[in-house]
DNA sequence: CGATTCCCCTGATAGC
DNA sequence: TGCTATCAGGGGAATC
């Protein structure tokens, strides 16, 4: 599932590979993942646009064209951006090719059709539901401990969905949840207004470092996600929590647990992370 | 107003 | 073996 270290390692990907690149042409089998005009509109007004630039905003992936619009790509759940040689071996799911100039493509791929393309005047971004209420992205220089306690005061609940929620902090999701709340040996049920000063501190650190090192591996492979060439990840296999129930924890031997929070699996070591002393 | 449920879609898995 | 039922999963909409 492309998270923020995911959507981070495609902006890097792209911006390698795209970057200077002119859209000549545009093709889908699945108009409803272009969002917000029809298929010939869109086509139109980003024909013959070069790319820019590429932004990343939490789990959204931002391409910047020379007319001033943006292309906003949301890839929830399986979602893949890749970029290919015109005519290469066709990627599985593919529902939408961007015909690039120096002989490129960008395909967006996804084998659930959850995810989604949206052109944007960049003087509009700030409407867009997706963008307006997005919470502090965790990597800018503003993300501070003292702007994080900040933040949880104003919050209260469950920390799990805490973590989660876009319009706290933007680009956390299911996978990165578990991982940050195990590194911060933090019940994912406690209720962030119940946490000390010294939970505090180690579920921003956590949040830090466990986003800081994903990227530097280029991301977890888990589904679907694969970088902007094809190419997996390796966060996968420095897993502690997600997806490792009944495993042992690496610090402790206990088995990891399952729960349900807000409908979404959530993992835990029972007894790093325990729910009340 | 906040919390929960539904829904989009389809491969994987469980159950028969 | 092969069919059908169920589930996961981000986030917006509908509902409680």
């Amino acid at each position: 599932m492309p998270e923020l270290p995911e959507v981070e390692t495609i902006k890097r990907g792209l911006q390698k590979s795209i970057k200077g690149c002119t859209i000549l042409d545009v093709a889908t089998d699945t108009p409803k993942m272009i969002q917000g005009k029809t298929l010939k509109d869109f086509k139109k007004e980003i024909k013959w646009k070069k790319i820019i630039g590429i932004e990343r905003k939490g789990k959204l992936l931002i391409i910047n064209l020379n007319s001033g619009q943006n292309l906003v790509f949301h890839l929830k759940i399986a979602g893949r951006l890749l970029v290919r040689e015109q005519g290469a071996q066709e990627d599985e799911y593919t529902h939408i090719v961007f015909k690039l100039s120096k002989g490129k493509e960008l395909r967006f791929a996804d084998l659930r059709k959850f995810g989604w393309v949206r052109l944007v005047p960049k003087t509009k971004m700030f409407e867009l539901p997706a963008i307006k209420e997005l919470g502090i992205d965790p990597l800018s220089k503003e993300f501070t401990f003292k702007k994080f306690l900040d933040i949880i005061e104003k919050h209260r609940g469950v920390v799990k969905k805490f973590l989660m929620n876009q319009k706290v902090i933007a680009g956390v999701g299911n996978i990165y949840a578990s991982e940050i709340l195990w590194k911060a040996k933090i019940h994912p049920e406690r209720k962030v207004e119940d946490l000390n000063e010294k939970e505090k501190l180690a579920l921003y650190r956590a949040t830090l470092a466990i986003l800081k090192k994903a990227i530097k591996l280029k991301g977890a492979s888990v589904n679907q996600y694969v970088d902007a060439f094809g190419e997996k990840g390796g966060f996968e296999k420095e897993l502690n929590a997600y997806q490792k129930a009944g495993e042992s924890c690496s610090r402790c031997g206990t088995r990891i647990a399952k729960i349900t929070i807000g409908g979404r699996s959530t993992f835990f070591c029972p007894r790093c992370q325990k729910k009340s002393n």
